[in-house]
DNA sequence: GTGAAAGCGCTAACAA
DNA sequence: TTGTTAGCGCTTTCAC
């Protein structure tokens, strides 16, 4: 079915349908009654790649995701998509697996496309990359991107923040030697909080041992190895990681020893994921908005798709904040449930 | 860049520079590597648009996906795209949230943008909607389906198999008494279930009391809810659910309860979820083979995209096996670890 | 082996 | 208000 046949069929010319479907209002009453009835009865839909041809607009963008296994980024997803969703856009969802170079496939594709926008999660693309993307006239926002870039459009959150504020409380908890398990992934991420760790204890003035510190793989495995170390020897008494999993790892080599958590060693996490709160003992974690992330990402990107002079002006950088979840595993002396 | 510009510096016909993109052996030697020296030169790229206008093909699947932060579906959905990838083809991730509405919706503006092939995961859609797609000539295969649908292409799990082993491993460890907790959703997977549960109950000649079996919501506080109620009186002395969250809530409402797992009440899973060898205690469960779901539902699909005469050929129904995780929830004897 | 031209389905400028 | 037609960028048939 097309807008020939259309046309026959209410004895109309083509111009007169293509009218009907993009400004009505120009079409006598008469006529346009007719033609939508007749669309409706044969449910005809305008070609989409001769649409796209005309537009050039496609209603889609495209979302890149380091790891679609991973909870945190899907959650940031589906804070893109419930944007998107409403705004009658559709998302590609691309799964780089961490791959740099299969992110560059990916974001091909993605321009080849003609998506009309892209989201980049934690991206690993070099600047003149994206530069390149937006060339092709394609709106760019990077989420959970926390390396300076200048010029870009940005939604983060502020880790170092989170990290000194956790190591502050760890120290407000009676620790005083606090050991930090960092991932090497995210990257960025990784490194702030890192930096928030140092900043927090020297806050604090406690004395950073750099034995206590260890980079890790951002997994179960990666904090089971990791604590492990750090238990031989003198172990510190509580234990900060850049991530739940690598706390995950990290309560199970402590019990592993025969040591308990927290009386023995405060354990503390990152990013509240869900299973945070099953885990024996509750793990004290920072919660970071990645929903709101996704949703700030997609509106901003939104912005600049649908209004033109958005692109001339100042990039955006939106830094959210992250909540403290103060649960069992850090030890806190008055057990008074989650923090906010 | 198009492909009038690359023909005018070739000077040569945009006819021969199409031959060159589609049927390079038609060209001579000599013009084609001239030719292609440009298009390389300039990063040349047809038109995504005007190719489909011929060819109506995209090299685009769709997958619909109920819930995305749900990890069992993503796992399956990084099987689909492991496949689609690996093919050169890119995929439409749609999130349905579990809406009906929303699916119809996705499904629509997969079908408008021509994808070549749709996969429905735990698909709410009516059959005779189905076939519509299939008039549009897009295949379809559903994925994770347990319905009795004749005349598709579909990928499913025995669960009831799985769930009638379960219960024969519980009356081996010695369980007279086997509670039921089971999810609304997914519908026909938990009736599967059910059903496997009742089977294995007669195949062991236990008798099934009907106070002990509760439909809930599939969700970590419909298990605890559900589990509460169970608590009062005369407890089952093991608990079989119908998914690892619920079977979560279920373990912490024992404990709450001032309760010991295993020792008071055996409990099993189903699905295998990540952190089910993470709580305490671990968790017996089955294991549902998700990632193979995935690769298995998209190599069929490309079946029936590159080769037409499939599509009349007998619709191909693979059934997949499960796997027992015995840990230590239910209560195993002698705790051999896991069992493959 | 190559070019001219028709056609894919649609939109929009121009004419009537 | 409506129709005619060029054009979007490409593929392919048919001549040469």
């Amino acid at each position: 079915m097309n807008i020939k046949q259309i046309a026959k069929a209410a004895g109309v010319s083509v111009a007169t349908v293509s009218r009907v479907l993009n400004h009505p209002e120009s079409v006598a009453p008469k006529t346009r009654d007719k033609i939508q009835k007749i669309i409706e009865e044969t449910e005809y839909k305008p070609n989409w790649f001769a649409q796209g041809l005309n537009f050039n607009k496609t209603r889609t963008i495209g979302l890149v995701i380091p790891h679609i296994l991973n909870t945190m980024y899907m959650e940031i997803a589906k804070g893109v998509e419930d944007v998107a969703q409403q705004k009658g856009y559709i998302t590609f969802m691309c799964n780089v697996k961490k791959d740099p170079k299969l992110e560059k496939n990916y974001v091909e594709e993605l321009i080849l496309r003609r998506v009309d926008g892209i989201i980049l999660m934690f991206s690993a693309l070099e600047d003149k990359y994206i530069n390149e993307i937006e060339q092709h006239g394609i709106s760019v926002v990077l989420v959970g991107e926390n390396k300076d870039v200048e010029g870009r459009n940005t939604v983060k959150v502020d880790c170092r923040l989170a990290a000194m504020t956790m190591v502050g409380h760890l120290s407000g908890n009676g620790h005083k030697s606090i050991g930090m398990l960092y991932g090497n992934d995210p990257e960025q991420e990784s490194r702030d909080i890192l930096q928030g760790y140092r900043d927090g204890m020297r806050a604090k003035k406690l004395k950073v041992n750099e034995d206590y510190i260890m980079e890790l793989d951002n997994t179960i495995e990666g904090g089971y190895l990791g604590a492990k170390k750090l238990l031989v020897g003198q172990p510190p008494k509580a234990i900060f990681t850049s991530s739940d999993p690598i706390a995950y790892g990290a309560i199970d080599a402590i019990k592993d020893s025969g040591l308990r958590v927290p009386e023995d060693i405060a354990v503390a996490g990152f990013g509240n994921s869900r299973m945070s709160n099953l885990i024996e003992p509750k793990l004290t974690t920072v919660e970071l908005p990645f929903h709101k992330m996704g949703v700030y990402g997609a509106r901003l990107l939104f912005d600049l798709i649908e209004d033109d002079e958005k692109n001339e002006e100042e990039p955006r950088q939106i830094t959210l904040q992250t909540k403290m979840r103060i649960r069992k595993s850090c030890g806190h002396k008055e057990r008074i449930g989650e923090m906010f």
